[in-house]
DNA sequence: CGGCATCCTTTTGGATACTG
DNA sequence: CAGTATCCAAAAGGATGCCG
């Protein structure tokens, strides 16, 4: 089922999806873990700036979201894997393409900026 | 000239520059004045429930990085015109993948938030 | 009409300490 | 190791008033 969404309604709910997608740390956060399922503190390390109480929320988020599955392994001390799922994945397209265009215009945007400064 | 950037380090500028293109407004602003340029106002009530505050940091921010041109036509009262740059437009393509994710998957991540609720 | 400036409230973020 | 809880600083957001 197709959910009516206007677009530019306040009350569209994809607006809200829309912002939890594009979080700042989403988009890294699936990408570490596209290959292969990793522990909290390893994203925590590759994930170069984000502080453990924004990793958490956002892999809370993510989890509520589908997009990551959390998994305890019962070894001692307990270790937990985060897991890209499918709609994750699915996600990784739209995303990556947008991360790609912040690539290849980057010096477009620069030269904008100097031009707006001027 | 193409940027050495390290996807996941802190001082990458691209994580910027992606941060300010999934703005929480930038993406409805670009979609209501790409079929024609539209003044300050006009654009205010399309976008529901963006405050005029947060419009004009907004266009400014677009302005800023090359991807809208604001105009000041003489009339009187002056007239502000908002349009859409090519730069812009080749955001739009990524960017509208993206909102097309969020209507497309919205009944997955609804169940997928119930079931974690449970 | 299209803003900017100010004030104030609310939200967010970081640092630190503590726990199973 | 993987968090939660707390506290404080910083940033964002809304409301209002004013101006060219």
């Amino acid at each position: 089922m197709m959910v009516e969404c206007d677009y530019f309604s306040a009350a569209c709910p994809s607006r809200q999806l829309f912002d939890q997608v594009t979080d700042k740390w989403s988009m890294m956060v699936l990408s570490v873990i596209r290959a292969k399922p990793l522990r909290f503190n390893t994203i925590r390390r590759q994930v170069e700036g984000v502080t453990q109480k924004a990793l958490t929320q956002t892999l809370r988020r993510l989890e509520r979201n589908g997009l990551v599955v959390r998994r305890v392994l019962p070894t001692s001390p307990v270790a937990v894997e985060y897991a890209i799922t499918d709609l994750g994945l699915s996600l990784q397209g739209p995303l990556g393409a947008l991360h790609e265009w912040t690539i290849t215009n980057l010096d477009k945007v620069s030269e904008a900026q100097r031009a707006y400064e001027a």
